[in-house]
DNA sequence: GATATTTGACCCCT
DNA sequence: AGGGGTCAAATATC
């Protein structure tokens, strides 16, 4: 697999930057509105901002990526946000392996600064929590989420979550698989984005 | 009572 | 055999 080359990472930070336009957009529209659209839309747009700041202060665009205790982790194609356009990482296409082997994923490294919580900013989508493991090599446990709406709508997104080592406030997400629940703000600035 | 989280066990891959 | 990912029962919270 190829590393992501300059032009392709900035790409993926203007694609970024294009969405946060659109939400921006969506929530001057809804200004005066619904409160709590106003408030989903500005998470949105705070976690999208966040992630353009992860993937450009990690560097990213070299595919450069924290070793823990002295492991590397493989390269990760720098991908933007699920909710925009993914290029997908081709694993293993063994149909008998598990499920998750082949779905698409893709990193990025969030911050939790000044919310302080124990899991990074909302993403827009309600994950719900199905696992936890400590990682080998790794000071603190991965979290294993999945979409809420599995059942309901047979999302089959999912998510791990991992404190970075070096820094207790940086969550490296990994996210696996697309949405393809509806999320009423998503839908709403997917449509502005893609118009029919 | 419904839903979410925790946690140990199990499965599969390397 | 070891490690990572998922399942599912038990538990907690609303």
């Amino acid at each position: 697999m190829e590393s992501v080359d300059e032009n392709g990472g900035s790409r993926l930070v203007v694609t970024e930057l294009g969405y946060i336009k659109e939400l921006v957009r969506q929530l001057d529209v809804n200004l005066g509105g619904c409160p709590d659209h106003c408030k989903r839309l500005a998470a949105q747009i705070f976690a999208v901002a966040e992630r353009s700041i992860g993937m450009i202060r990690s560097g990213h665009f070299d595919c450069r990526k924290r070793s823990a205790a002295g492991l590397d982790s493989p390269p990760f194609s720098a991908t933007p946000s699920p909710l925009s356009d993914v290029s997908g990482v081709p694993f293993h296409a063994n149909n008998k392996k598990r499920k998750t082997m082949e779905k698409r994923k893709h990193q990025v490294r969030v911050s939790s600064e000044g919310a302080g919580a124990e899991i990074p900013v909302d993403d827009g989508h309600s994950w719900r929590k199905y696992g936890q493991k400590d990682i080998l090599g790794a000071k603190h446990p991965r979290g294993y989420y999945r979409c809420t709406h599995r059942k309901s709508q047979g999302c089959a997104a999912t998510k791990q979550v991992q404190r970075a080592d070096e820094d207790p406030a940086l969550f490296d997400v990994i996210y696996h698989g697309e949405h393809t629940c509806v999320h009423k703000t998503v839908a709403a600035a997917a449509a502005m984005v893609q118009p029919a």
